[in-house]
RNA sequence: GGGCGGUUAGCUCAGUUGGUUAGAGCGCUACGUUGACAUCGUAGAGGUCAUUGGUUCGAAUCCAUUACCGCCCACCA
């Protein structure tokens, strides 16, 4: 045994150990066959991100189903990583140049990209590492890049045979473009707000006529590219117009009038200016009516050549330049203010133009199929189960998927064009004759490397031969386990699916959990601008990994969102002190026998031990606890896993068992080492089944008590297995009876104001037959529990006395000075009405011919039962009150 | 507009196949420091389980309805 300091010190004891597991190389996962395997892959973090709160619940539920899996003997290997991110690097990075008074521009792509290479090196890595603050056992020696070398040419594999089997094209579409960063960006990466704007209501002339269609519209600037006006077919008021053309104003050209039932006739004036180039909708109408489709913006969002007088002019000034000459020609009818939602794009915070442009796209329908059907019939879980609707609605109506971004931080597209013929070349390597050829300048979107990181980070190279050979992806994939926010199932969760299929022809993991998103005390969502996220690394400071991570499993319930704020971090610190102080109290009874012992050996027969309730009732208690705990486990519940463990810990092993083996050591010294030997046993299992959320204190607590080498983790010992054979419901049953006993003699001390440290005489009778009378033994512990000087059976005081009928037991508590008769009737007859409640249920309920023909036997014997203990209690109850 | 959650004690939430006199933690009240732990102990107060209706012998639990809160998707020219 190690010396047990009387307080534990976090910070010194988790740095500790968590350099001792990474030095010893405890995590480092290697291929063997002879085990059950268990992987998972880290859903890597961005390299611009700091690390907040949500990593380090999503993170601590990986550590949980790594650490408890390596207990029950499989070979587990996590996969730690971060990403590139594109678009956020980018960003981060022209900052940076920016507050140098330069532009990528100025430096050139080479540099750029080495700038940020130097900022993952600097920042990313760091972010990654952070982690290990939080006591995660993941593989460092696995530890992957989405740019890194490998997965560059797991990219470039997957780009090229995609486009050898036709599912990637390059299209001119209208795409979601950033201005600001001057990109395309997905759908997935925008979103919708609520802004006010003007509606204008501008008169096209019908031509030859003095006729004018009015189209409403708030984006007057991209009239340039209008092609046509689109009506309702069944909107009356166009009805008698007829096939005609109208003058386009400004720019004083025939467009058609034509009939769409897109057009919705109740908005505006039921006439819609179609513009194809600068609207989703109006390039599908533009389609249908073969309308040609005109760009009238240039890439930083100013009109172009197309925009005339108004050409170099941004969009916001444009629009009012020309609202006012149209005003001043008189084409304005009027103007209206409205709400209407505007996309913004999610990481630069501009407005999405939709612009018409050459993009690269993933055809998303062949591969979307073969993705839904594993999700669909079960191969691959969801926990919770309903994310399964949302994840078939959006797999049902997928849209191609726009790869293609003008970026230069990222995995640039594999595809060449010849300089003279414009010939297309993509393969994995770059042409032989590179002189003559150009590589597409555009890198692809982010998630085109994520979306193969189940396999690539073991080294996949879509090479039948080479991939048979590769140990590791053989054996480690399909990972196990997925942990992640459900924000992301899209952009990320679905397309890994979908990869993983195409790739290797196996579902990439088994489980996919949608851990809780965290918002603060006022149930908002953690941000910057609020300054409302707490920085982990601080709350780990001041409160300890472990007290965070048990925190934040026992708020969070599975796929629910989790309302913190640090103070709570309170329970998790005050659990791991009470486990401390039990170990400690444990640990220096256990020293003090032991040395007894050792100079005054006991005989045998004098240290004969035997079993009692107590030893009966704290194994049945472990072993349901783990049961509960295992099924917990199963079904991803962890809040429930953390609750019961925190449960049988607080109130039975602390509460309970301690305070009586406390009495029973000093009661019966010569069973006393054997007592404290059975608590340490007990006390261990508890380290074990704790480990996997508090792996710091365990492990700290393991070697105080085992006195190994430091590379002897308790993270290798095997996981309690239920011993079904010691639950034992009728004894936790009567143990229950003899806790009601006990809280009912101190709360009657209570009521009549008798002083914790003022011994008394209590007498009880037992009124239950059902329950086993309390040993001799047994009395004696509870009267020390209740600090009483005589506790008798079957034996009704004389004198002045307070009584309490408890469901068991009826309970006369001696006084020596008055009675406060009054209060007691009061009390008495208080019991006395609920019980007589109570009893009138269940005399309806079993007089219920409905209920006596339906309900289950077992149920109608529990409230038969229930039905006689009450009417003994009220009896007896009767019985006091006539005493009084 | 479509979909999905939620509504239980002052606060945060459990309540897993319908059978409890509805639970926990925090907070609150009273008492307590004779050494495991005041980051603690003992006891106490506190709820017509959002509404309305239905199914059932029996509903916090199942179904429907309404209200409010939150999220996701689509989208308003």
């Amino acid at each position: 045994m190690k010396e047990f300091l009387p307080k534990y010190n976090f910070n010194e004891a988790e740095s500790k150990w968590q350099k001792v597991w990474e030095d010893n190389k405890l995590y480092e996962a290697k291929v063997d066959t002879t085990k059950p395997k268990y992987s998972v892959v880290i859903p890597p973090p961005n390299i611009t991100g700091i690390l907040h709160m949500g990593h380090m619940l999503n993170n601590t539920i990986q550590d949980i189903f790594c650490r408890l899996k390596r207990m029950q003997g499989y070979e587990v290997c996590w996969v730690p990583g971060i990403d590139h991110a594109g678009i956020s690097t980018q960003h981060v990075l022209e900052r940076e140049l920016h507050s140098q008074g330069k532009t990528k521009g100025d430096i050139g792509r080479e540099a750029f990209v080495k700038m940020g290479w130097e900022w993952k090196e600097k920042y990313g890595t760091i972010i990654l590492r952070q982690l290990r603050k939080l006591g995660v056992s993941v593989d460092w020696s696995k530890e992957r890049f989405t740019l890194d070398e490998g997965l560059n040419k797991a990219v470039r594999e997957v780009f090229v045979d995609l486009y050898k089997k036709g599912l990637i094209y390059k299209g001119m579409r209208i795409v979601n473009w950033d201005p600001k960063a001057q990109t395309a960006v997905s759908d997935d990466e925008m979103e919708y707000k609520e802004k006010r704007d003007k509606l204008y209501f501008i008169k096209y002339q019908v031509k030859g006529l003095d006729k004018f269609v009015i189209v409403a519209t708030t984006r007057p600037e991209t009239m340039f590219g209008d092609t046509a006006v689109a009506v309702n077919p069944d909107d009356e008021r166009y009805k008698s117009f007829g096939d005609v053309n109208l003058i386009l104003p400004l720019a004083n050209k025939e467009i058609p009038l034509i009939r769409d039932s897109y057009v919705d006739k109740e908005f505006g004036t039921g006439a819609l200016k179609v513009t194809p180039a600068h609207d989703v909708n109006d390039f599908e109408i533009g389609k249908r009516h073969n309308l040609e489709a005109i760009n009238v913006l240039n890439k930083n969002s100013t009109l172009n050549e197309y925009g005339l007088e108004f050409a170099g002019m941004d969009i916001f000034v444009a629009r009012k330049k020309v609202v006012a000459k149209l005003e001043e020609l008189g084409l304005i009818e009027k103007i209206e203010e409205i709400t209407h939602n505007v996309n913004y794009a999610e990481k630069s915070g501009a407005v999405i133009e939709p612009f018409l442009s050459e993009q690269w796209f993933v055809s998303m329908k062949p591969l979307a199929e073969p993705a839904l059907k594993v999700v669909n019939d079960g191969q691959i879980k969801f926990h919770p189960q309903r994310w399964v609707k949302t994840y078939n609605h959006w797999m049902g109506n997928v849209r191609d998927w726009c790869i293609s971004r003008q970026l230069w931080w990222g995995h640039q597209i594999p595809i060449w064009y010849h300089n003279d013929t414009g010939e297309i070349y993509c393969e994995v390597n770059p042409p032989a004759d590179i002189e003559n050829w150009k590589q597409d300048p555009d890198v692809l979107d982010t998630w085109f490397s994520s979306w193969l990181w189940p396999f690539s980070v073991f080294g996949w190279e879509n090479n039948a031969a080479k991939d048979k050979a590769n140990e590791q992806l053989q054996y480690f994939y399909s990972t196990d386990f997925l942990a992640t926010a459900a924000d992301i199932i899209f952009l990320w969760v679905a397309r890994m699916i979908m990869a993983g299929l195409e790739y290797m022809g196996e579902i990439p993991f088994k489980d996919v959990y949608f851990n809780a998103l965290i918002r603060d005390g006022q149930g908002r969502k953690m941000s910057k601008t609020l300054g409302n996220s707490p920085d982990p690394l601080d709350v780990i400071d001041k409160y300890g990994a472990d007290a965070m991570r048990f925190t934040l499993v026992y708020l969070a319930p599975l796929g629910n969102d989790v309302l913190y704020d640090e103070a709570s971090t309170e329970i998790g610190r005050n659990f791991i002190t009470k486990l401390w102080n039990a170990g400690r109290f444990i640990a220096l009874n256990n020293e003090k026998y032991n040395e007894k012992s050792e100079n005054e050996p006991i005989s045998k027969e004098k240290s004969a031990y035997d079993v009692d309730i107590i030893d009966e009732w704290i194994n049945s208690r472990l072993n349901s606890s783990l049961k509960a705990i295992n099924e917990n486990l199963d079904a991803f519940r962890l809040n429930d896993y953390s609750k019961q463990i925190y449960n049988f810990v607080w109130s039975d092993f602390c509460d309970w068992y301690i305070e009586l083996i406390k009495i029973k050591a000093t009661l019966k010294p010569e069973n006393a080492k054997q007592i404290f030997a059975n608590a340490q046993a007990n006390y261990l299992a508890i380290l074990k089944i704790l480990h996997p959320i508090t792996p710091g204190v365990t492990e700290e607590l393991w070697h105080i008590f085992k006195d190994i080498d430091e590379a002897n983790s308790i993270s290798f010992e095997s996981f309690p297995a239920i011993d079904e054979s010691k639950i034992n419901l009728k004894i936790e049953n009567e143990f229950g009876s003899l806790q009601e006993l006990v809280t009912g003699i101190r709360n009657l001390r209570g009521e009549n104001n008798i002083p914790n440290s003022k011994k008394c005489t209590v007498y009880i009778n037992k009124i239950n037959d059902s329950i086993t009378e309390l040993s001799s033994d047994i009395l004696n512990y509870i009267k020390s529990l209740c600090n009483l000087d005589e506790l008798n059976s079957a034996v009704k005081p004389e004198g002045n006395y307070a009584s309490k009928i408890l469901p068991d037991y009826e309970v006369y508590l001696s006084l020596e000075g008055l009675v406060d008769k009054a209060k007691q009737k009061e009390k008495l007859e208080k019991e006395l009405e609920n019980l007589t409640k109570f009893l009138n249920t269940l005399d309806k309920k079993l007089s219920n011919e409905g209920f006596l023909a339906k309900a289950a036997p077992q149920v109608i014997e529990v409230e038969k039962e229930k039905q006689n203990n009450a009417k003994v209690q009220i009896e007896k109850i009767k019985e006091a009150l006539e005493v009084l």
